[in-house]
RNA sequence: GGAGAGAUAUCGAAGUGGUCAUAACGAGCCGCACUCGAAAUGCGGUCGUCAGGAAACUGGCGCAAGGGUUCGAAUCCCUUUCUCUCCGCCA
């Protein structure tokens, strides 16, 4: 959530940094709101002051028998007026909220404006693979070597599922073990959360009310705010794992990661470059998150993007290394870096982990603070997250990268201890 | 699912309509004093938020959350959430 203050004091500022995410903002209303509403507090102020004073002074009035009638009469309309002014307040605070709260997060200045299109490649790493015979697409591999039911994931859930069996199951498995170990390595708290959550949890992570029709919701109520939702991704649990406390700034940074399946409707996105495991409505991720101290949340992001990118690097797939354009981060993300997995298939490269630093976006919204220790005021931390690592996409680049001429494909060596020493699958 | 009990600061806990909510009492933590140092002891301090202010500071709000009664609510009433105990259910 963007601070209302700075909307007050560099509504111009603000205008141009939410245009270079595409996003036009009008600020008239809300401002006029915020002016009648600090009017309107200053007012009601001195009128409960009041009250509290000469409401203070009644026991002693009864006690010297002096007479109270028409002092009651008098409070009575003070509380009157007290209610009106603070309902006002309260319905300007909602208006304001409501619109401040739909605001997309600032993108950081050295964002360059516009979309996909302007995405900037960093790097590319390792060495794209080149095959002496005719390489097969991943669909064929995982059906053909049993690694995924595709028809049978069907038939049990409908389009968009499928089924991970035997050696496929095992390298899912050893994969998320994997990452699992590798985050453990470098001193990250695993954590398995929920993997129902409440609305709360939504609006937090800043995916709510804007992508409320995205998720799955487990009616119960009508009132959605009383339901819970199948999680997208892990970020929507981590990210509000402190919400409303106020955290040990000794604490921080505060290095988390967890392992969930993720849900996500996915409605209308069936494109041929979409066939097998790449666009499914549940998926399984490894997530890291970090709470960071805001004077150094730009090295806890390039901590995470390249840890993101050695995952892929030490399994030896070819990838590259993306900083995103404004309009292509999302909403509640200041900045974000894609690592992408060649599938040579397609010959393109695809998403497996997006890397974003939501600064103090999500903390605002979910009132996620720390204690200063120089000034003893709290401050909202910052909150970052990453993909380490999505499997649904690595899966068909290792496949396809690591096939071999008959059909088999070739473990990579990371990942032979979490599968019982197999070299090859065939 | 049923019945009962509960939710007050960092923790334990008192307060059951006003003049003790920064909140008794106890502990913790931070200063200072005493000490060679520590322990013990003594003194002082120790919440968040909003509005105004350059700041010092002033004022408002906050007793799980939201409503209600009242001149006045932590206290009385209603709704919701969560925790504990007992009973039921338990793939």
């Amino acid at each position: 959530m963007i601070d209302i203050n700075l909307i007050r004091t560099e509504p111009e500022k603000v205008k141009a940094a939410l245009l270079k995410k595409g996003y036009e903002a009008d600020f008239s209303a809300p401002l006029e709101w915020d002016i009648e509403r600090r009017k309107l507090i200053s007012e009601v102020e001195t009128l409960k002051a009041r009250k509290n004073k000469v409401s203070a002074e009644i026991p002693t009035y009864k006690k010297e028998g002096k007479p109270v009638g028409v002092i009651f009469e008098e409070m009575r309309e003070i509380g009157n007026e007290i209610a009106k002014i603070d309902e006002r307040v309260a319905d300007l605070e909602d208006k304001i909220f409501e619109f401040v709260a739909c605001l997309p997060n600032l993108p950081d200045e050295d964002l360059v404006a516009g979309g996909k299109e302007n995405n900037a490649v960093e790097r590319v790493i390792g060495k794209k693979p080149e095959f002496d015979f005719t390489p097969k697409n991943h669909v064929d591999l995982c059906t053909s070597l049993g690694l995924i039911d595709y028809e049978r994931g069907v038939k049990l859930s409908g389009g968009g599922f499928w089924m991970y069996r035997g050696m496929g199951a095992r390298l899912e498995w050893a994969l998320l073990n994997f990452f699992v170990s590798e985050h453990l390595a470098d001193g990250y708290e695993f954590i398995l959360p929920p993997h129902q959550l409440g609305y709360n949890c939504g609006f937090g992570a800043g995916q709510f009310p804007k992508f409320a029709d995205e998720v799955y919701w487990l009616d119960v109520d009508a009132d959605r705010k009383k339901n819970r939702f199948m999680l997208p991704t892990a970020e929507t649990a981590l990210v509000n794992v402190y919400s409303g406390e106020i955290i040990d700034e000794s604490k921080l940074p505060i290095k988390m990661f967890a392992y969930t399946p993720c849900f996500r409707k996915e409605a209308g996105s069936y494109r041929s470059e979409e066939r097998g495991m790449i666009r499914g409505h549940q998926f399984n991720k490894v997530e890291m998150v970090q709470y960071a101290h805001p004077d150094h949340s730009d090295e806890a992001f390039e901590e995470l993007v390249n840890k993101a990118s050695r995952l892929v690097e030490k399994l030896g797939l070819y990838h590259r290394v993306s900083k995103l354009a404004a309009g292509d981060c999302s909403a509640s993300m200041a900045r974000t870096t894609d690592i992408e997995v060649w599938i040579p298939s397609m010959g393109i490269f695809k998403e497996v982990s997006s890397v974003s630093n939501a600064r103090d976006y999500q903390a605002r919204r979910n009132n996620t603070r720390f204690r200063d220790a120089v000034t003893g005021k709290t401050r909202y931390v910052h909150t970052l997250n990453g993909s380490g690592l999505a499997t649904s996409r690595i899966m068909p680049a290792l496949v396809e990268q690591y096939q071999n001429a008959d059909g088999s494909v070739t473990v990579p060596e990371v990942l032979r201890p979490f599968m019982g020493g197999i070299e090859v699958i065939k």
